[in-house]
DNA sequence: CTGCACCCCTGTAGGC
DNA sequence: TGCCTACAGGGGTGCA
């Protein structure tokens, strides 16, 4: 489950399911999960095993549970699952990691159709994993600064919706979010940065924290079982989308037909009428 | 600093 | 039924 509000709901289900608990031992049943754990699987393994887990931290899309001083680092890439149940239950065959715990209680599975997702054991990332130092605040940290990131923003040579996806600028935002906050903010993807002015980028930014937000309050976005929760409940903010994977259909606002763009070998969807293509177009 | 091409994977949907 | 292509909420790397 890749963007932010789905990210932050596996959070808070670990931080409930898992954290206070001691790891009894892990399993890698498939080495590409620990590809960045440079160490390689069996030290993955053993660093973990009579650990206490402790707090679940994130920043983005990335998240973190703290052991002590150390973290156990965790992206889901596209397909990612980190689902807590009952250890008896099957193995499914997409399981990549298994952790059991000491209480014999459920057990947490990282589950990863793609692995495109990762794990790894960082010495001493408790706090911020060293492997993510270069990931920008997401908008609600208390370092983010919307003012740093305006000012950022405007001086980057490039398209909007390709800066709004540079994690190293601000986190947290990807395909689905990107093209919801450009909607709301009434910005085309293609707009150069350079041009926006002081209150569109001002709009743009309160559009992206506004929509991370509210799908957050709604469990996150899923169109099928791949994004769930760590109890594999799916969100339902995809009610709620004005533009993502609504290619032909009314716009919310206007009624004009949304249209779909090709944009960074993915997807783009805009309204025609509400987000007009700039003259100079930047992609 | 930037875009860009390409890489990592599996599964599904749709056309033929 | 098979075979092919396009596409899917990710990021990283190397190169121009």
């Amino acid at each position: 489950m890749p963007e932010l509000p789905e990210v932050e709901t596996v959070r808070r289900g670990l931080e409930q399911h898992v954290g206070g608990r001691t790891v009894e031992s892990v399993q890698v049943l498939h080495p590409r999960a620990v590809r960045r754990h440079l160490a390689g699987a069996p030290d993955f393994e053993a660093a973990l095993a009579g650990r206490s887990l402790d707090a679940a931290r994130r920043r983005g899309k990335y998240l973190w549970l703290s052991a002590g001083e150390d973290g156990l680092l965790a992206h889901l890439g596209m397909s990612g699952q980190l689902l807590v149940g009952e250890p008896s239950r099957p193995l499914s065959p997409h399981v990549r990691i298994r952790f059991a715990f000491s209480d014999g209680g459920p057990d947490l599975r990282f589950t990863d159709q793609r692995t495109f997702g990762h794990m790894a054991f960082v010495p001493g990332g408790a706090e911020l994993p060293g492997p993510i130092a270069h990931i920008a605040p997401d908008p609600f940290e208390a370092a983010y600064d919307a003012r740093t990131v305006a000012t950022r923003l405007r001086a980057r040579r490039t398209g909007v919706k390709r800066a709004l996806l540079d994690q190293t600028l601000v986190s947290g935002v990807g395909n689905i979010y990107a093209d919801e906050a450009l909607w709301r903010a009434g910005l085309h993807w293609a707009r150069p940065t350079e041009t926006l002015n002081g209150p569109e980028v001002s709009r743009l930014l309160a559009a992206v924290r506004d929509v991370l937000g509210e799908a957050l309050a709604a469990g996150g976005t899923s169109f099928d079982a791949l994004y769930v929760n760590v109890n594999g409940q799916s969100g339902y903010f995809d009610r709620s989308l004005a533009v993502y994977g609504r290619e032909n259909l009314p716009c919310p606002r206007c009624g004009t037909p949304v249209r779909r763009d090709a944009f960074m070998n993915r997807s783009s969807y805009t309204c025609p009428r509400c987000q007009p293509r700039p003259r100079r177009a930047h992609w």
